[in-house]
DNA sequence: GTCTATACGAAGATAGAC
DNA sequence: GTCTATCTTCGTATAGAC
């Protein structure tokens, strides 16, 4: 920021900061919020002074990637079907990539996360790109489109170890090869 | 069985079908002792008796599964490339199959996996099963494999919503779109 | 706002009786 | 082999001082 930051935000950023570091390296139900308050520099007590429990740290470090993702559905509900895959498609894979260490942690969410209405919307909103990445009202090809998204989150783990680039490229390409028959 | 069990084997076998059954309806980690315990209708401390400890429960539980993909991989190795290939791609999407509920199971440990010895070797078969699975040596052709093996894992979570069948047919044809265009 | 101290429960694991 | 009882550690969360 260019001007100075009140420490109060100072605390909660740098909380979701290491929050985020620590979900993407051990798994959101390896971090207690011990090891957040450690690498924060402040203590448990101080986490949960600026978030209610646990799941609020995650939808809090969610939460920017679950608007854009709201925001591509909004933008996609207003175009005719084949404009929409297209859009849909491309949208999603610069989302997935631009917030990979978020779709990485998601991954360690998902045997849980129907008990998570802190990120209700994020799972809804994903269920209904799937819809809309789907070649066609074949089951056939929706499940062809949840098999992509699956693919596409799998290579979101460790994203440390390729580049966004090289990482955008491969999606589009298996993106391509399984969504583009109908 | 024919004959009749051993009272100590049939509770050996039932901590291992209700653990297998937790594991898959709400993963490894949400998963505890006591949990499996009360299932099988004994106490912690004799699922520990015949277990030296959790991750021993779920080296157990995916035993079956990783002795067949080991089988598979070594079946391979005497092969071609091209025909390694048909074959790896065939037997990993019949086994991914055949133990879907095993495949769900490990989706839950893998942010873990590299902290659990026991299960090793299973992970060390499964890299070499996506390098049989590959059309070339390209690189591109490799990372679509690891594409093509997450969406397959994918696809297989809560197994109960889609018949062996449906989901044998599915990623048949997801493996060819991905994986035949050397 | 942030801390220390603490309550409370549940987890994995062990000891020892039967 | 299986149990009850217990230990220890760690998790989330709260109370109250500063």
């Amino acid at each position: 920021m260019t001007v100075s930051t009140p420490a109060r935000e100072r605390t909660r950023r740098e909380i979701l900061r290491q929050a985020m570091d620590l979900f993407q390296l051990n798994g959101y139900n390896a971090t207690s919020l011990q090891d957040i308050a450690s690498a924060a520099g402040c203590s448990k007590a101080t986490v949960l002074y600026h978030f209610s429990g646990k799941p609020a740290v995650l939808a809090a470090v969610l939460e920017p990637a679950a608007a854009d993702v709201a925001r591509l559905v909004a933008a996609a509900a207003a175009m005719g079907r084949s404009e929409a895959q297209e859009f849909a498609i491309a949208g999603f894979i610069d989302l997935a990539v631009e917030y990979r260490g978020v779709t990485d942690v998601i991954q360690d969410v998902i045997p849980v996360i129907e008990e998570m209405p802190e990120v209700a919307g994020l799972v809804t909103d994903g269920m209904t790109m799937i819809g809309l990445m789907a070649a066609s009202d074949d089951p056939l090809e929706h499940d062809l489109a949840k098999f992509a998204v699956n693919g596409l989150l799998g290579e979101c783990r460790r994203p440390g170890e390729r580049s966004a680039d090289e990482l955008r490229r491969l999606c589009t390409i298996a993106l391509g090869r399984l969504l583009r028959r109908a």
